[in-house]
DNA sequence: AGCACGCCGACT
DNA sequence: GTCGGCGTGCTC
């Protein structure tokens, strides 16, 4: 037997299948999905399995060292997805199946020399390397390599490849009786009177037939480890190591729920959903919902009807560890049907969460992106909530987007996918709108709370009347309001766009990265100058590099300067602020929230982590101390952006009893998706956007590429880039436009500098190929100049 | 990605 | 004469 297995080597020349010969011993192991060690050249690396043959062109068959897995960790379906991935993304096949598994299933390779003969073959000023060991790691004899790579040749030492293993499965010592009750109480009559510990633990057995911790029987009883042991050799105990999942949520109690009973809009919307899911059938809704209008009770009892029908749930969330209510309310409702998956697990506690779900010991899955190829095989409906959101987008290679993924996975299932958003993509809406999605609509707040009353506050007028400061005097007056009145407030400062970066008031010098084409972010904690694309670091200068002058100040607004105002102005209030310092600690997000929701603070002060999720009751204001700042991203997604966010944010007051109010400070009041937002107008600005997308041919009226391209040479990437463009031009049609060379909006990262070539274009069948065509051609320069190409087919990020 | 093989410059 | 630079090609 032959198996075809793909190596993990993530190269152009390796991204196919590699013929190896199946030892008869086992061939009830390796299966397809199985992942494999195998010799590959001198070395032994990873592979998986992707099919069998009876014969093989190539002679000289080598065999499969040995399976890694005793059942496949990647299923028929997966493997299947495995192929279209990398046909959308132009990725490596090996990288589209590691995408789908946890980290921790990822290989890790050591080099490691070993000593063969007796030390004094060895050439004396090598010996001490071995006194300790017979064995070495490679980058323990740095300095020695050379001489020890002529040994190798002779014999003395060998050089070893090894595959690990990257994350060991969890193990407890359990302890069990192995003998009957019965038997058990014979045997303790026939120990020696004076073995007390013994008779203890006996007894324990004969009240607990059921296998118990080791350290916990020990703790119980108060024996020493070695009683157990001298039972379990006179065979009447048991030891064993059994497997135990690192559980996230282990000290945590969820509060069951009950499925709600529906308002006659939800009852309609669900009632669609239902009948998709009966009919197993694959079909996309888009569930259409202002903020608070109750999407998720939809989500949960679509996912009840899922599991009462023996199937299975994917639900995706925007990085989920943001929003722990989330994994409250699915926990409350399904208990420990539910495995977790998001970012802020450990490798160890991720692999063990994707565990249970491959053993069938969970029916729903919550997480955040890479959750879409949760191994479920019986899948019976996907939800994407807040389906807008752009971190579905993988941004390194595979570069996929979890909802195109989604709907490839539904179509396999047969199932209904649900795209549950307020503020639905464009890309979405007009397809709903096209009828190729069902659209489900909730326009009303559950009990029919009004939206809260927005007010744009235009900061330019604020500073012709003398008000220098960053809040306006209409948000001032709102925050001793609330303050007064005991009710809370939310202040959204919106980062994304610009940071704090120095510049000289004189003369206009702004500290820029001398690695990157970037301003320097001001770190005010470690009082430092950071980049963040290269990590350079350098001191906030004092006096003007240009200039020599001592105007130099940092602009922009960080949540610390906002804070240390909102001292200035409103000492008596309480703040908790919310940002990556703050919240980087494991757990310290949720426990800031909980400090809020307990009442401990007036203000939440926060990024875009505040912007969704939130549901407290007492928040009646919500400020948004810079609507704009995207605005000016060299992104046509950005006008979107600020829309969906203003609207997410606004959504935050509100929610419950108390009427909700929203101030918007901003330099462009007159800007429709400001003023748009105000409204809350989705539908007014999903024409207006929509005809200017069509004007500039973007999405969705056209589909677009970006290529990228850089090297540390300007002139070579540029005339690279003009050949890629050229060459692209040349092969698609004349609806098509390819637009480049340009330089990048950051047209230099690490020293290299960046160009691109974007393409807009409705359907050109040989594109893929095209982008193919140019990734095999440069792939020699590629290797050997260090040029690099990446293909983006569905960009997010233009820059 | 590694690694070996192979063909040209500066050294004991 | 050889050590070693990294360009080229292969890995079942």
């Amino acid at each position: 037997m032959i198996a075809k297995v793909i190596v993990d080597v993530p190269a152009k020349q390796t991204d196919r299948a590699f013929d190896y010969l199946v030892p008869e011993s086992l061939e009830d192991v390796i299966k397809p999905g199985v992942r494999v060690i195998v010799p590959f050249g001198p070395r032994k690396i990873q592979g998986f399995v992707i099919g069998f043959s009876d014969r093989s062109e190539f002679t000289g068959l080598k065999e499969i060292i040995e399976p890694m897995d005793l059942t496949p960790v990647l299923n028929e379906e997966l493997l299947g997805l495995g192929d279209w991935l990398t046909e959308q993304t132009l990725s490596y096949k090996i990288s589209a199946f590691q995408v789908m598994l946890p980290a921790a299933l990822k290989a890790k390779y050591e080099k490691k020399i070993k000593l063969r003969q007796s030390m004094d073959q060895l050439p004396e000023q090598l010996q001490f390397l071995f006194e300790k060991n017979d064995t070495i790691l490679w980058n323990e004899a740095e300095g020695y390599l050379a001489q020890l790579q002529k040994e190798a040749t002779k014999g003395t030492v060998e050089v070893l490849y090894e595959v690990k293993e990257r994350v060991k499965k969890k193990k407890l010592k359990h302890i069990s009786a192995k003998v009957s009750k019965e038997e058990l109480m014979t045997q303790k009559e026939q120990l020696a009177a004076n073995a007390e510990k013994q008779k203890a633990v006996l007894d324990f057995f004969i009240e607990n037939p059921k296998s118990i911790e080791q350290r916990e029987l020990l703790s119980i009883l108060d024996v020493p480890a070695t009683t157990i042991k001298s039972l379990v050799k006179k065979g009447l105990l048991l030891e064993e190591d059994l497997e135990v999942y690192r559980d996230p949520y282990e000290d945590r109690v969820f509060e069951k729920t009950k499925p709600l009973t529906l308002t006659a809009e939800q009852e309609r919307a669900i009632s669609s959903i239902l009948a998709t899911l009966g009919e197993n059938m694959q079909k996309v809704f888009l569930l259409y919902g202002v903020t608070s209008s109750g999407k998720t009770e939809i989500y949960l009892q679509s996912i009840q009807r899922a599991i009462e029908m023996g199937k299975e749930a994917i639900v995706l969330v925007p990085e989920i560890s943001l929003t722990p209510q989330m994994v409250k309310r699915f926990k409350g409702r399904f208990g420990n049907e539910v495995a977790v998956l998001h970012s802020g697990l450990s490798s160890g506690e991720k692999y063990d969460e994707w565990r249970k779900i491959e053993r069938k010991e969970v029916k729903v899955v919550v997480g955040a992106r890479s959750a879409i190829f949760a191994p479920f095989e019986n899948l019976g409906i996907i939800i994407i909530d807040e389906e807008h959101e752009t971190s579905y987008k993988q941004e390194d290679n595979p570069r996929y987007h979890a909802r195109d993924v989604a709907i490839q996975r539904a179509n396999f299932h047969q199932c209904p996918v649900i795209l549950g958003s307020a503020t639905p993509s464009l890309e979405t809406f007009a397809r709903a709108q096209k009828g190729v999605y069902e659209q489900l609509n909730l326009p009303k707040r559950m009990n029919n709370q009004a939206l809260p009353s927005v007010e744009i506050i235009d900061m330019r007028e604020e500073l012709r009347e003398g008000n220098r400061s960053m809040f306006s005097r209409a948000l001032i007056e709102g925050l001793k309001d609330r303050l007064e009145k005991k009710q809370q407030i939310v202040l959204f400062l919106n980062k994304r766009g610009h940071s704090s970066f120095v510049m000289c008031r004189d003369c206009g010098y702004v500290d820029n990265c001398p690695n990157c084409d970037i301003s320097l972010t001001y770190h005010r904690f470690s009082q430092q100058m950071k980049c963040h694309y290269c990590g350079y670091e350098s001191y906030v200068p004092s006096t003007c590099p240009e200039c020599n002058s001592e105007h130099i100040r940092y602009f922009g607004t960080g949540t610390q300067k906002v804070e240390e105002e909102l001292g200035k102005v409103l000492p008596e209030a309480r703040v908790i602020r919310m940002d990556v310092d703050t919240t980087s600690r494991k757990g310290a997000h949720e426990k800031l929230l909980n400090d809020f929701q307990d009442g401990k603070a007036d203000i939440l002060l926060g990024t875009q982590m505040i912007a969704k999720g939130l549901d407290f009751p007492n928040i009646t204001l919500v400020g948004v101390l810079s609507a704009d700042t995207m605005l000016h991203l060299p992104d046509f997604r950005s006008s979107e952006k600020t829309f969906q966010l203003l609207t997410q944010v606004s959504g935050r007051a509100g929610r419950h009893e108390l009427p909700g109010e929203v101030i918007i400070q901003t330099y462009t009041p007159e800007h429709y998706s400001v003023e748009l937002a105000a409204t809350q107008n989705f539908d007014h600005f999903f024409e207006r956007e929509m005809m200017i997308r069509r004007a500039h041919q973007y999405p969705p009226y056209y589909y677009i590429a970006l290529i990228t391209v850089s090297h540390e040479n300007v002139a070579y990437v540029a005339s690279t880039t003009d050949k890629i463009t050229k060459f692209v031009q040349s092969k698609l049609s004349r609806e098509a436009s390819v637009l480049g060379p340009v330089a990048s909006p950051i047209s230099r990262i690490k020293n290299r500098y960046r160009y691109q070539c974007l393409i807009k274009y409705k359907r050109e069948p040989n594109l893929n190929q095209t982008l193919k065509t140019i990734l095999e051609h440069y792939q020699q320069e590629m290797v050997s100049k260090g040029l690099q190409i990446s293909i983006d087919v569905n960009p997010y990020i233009l820059m």
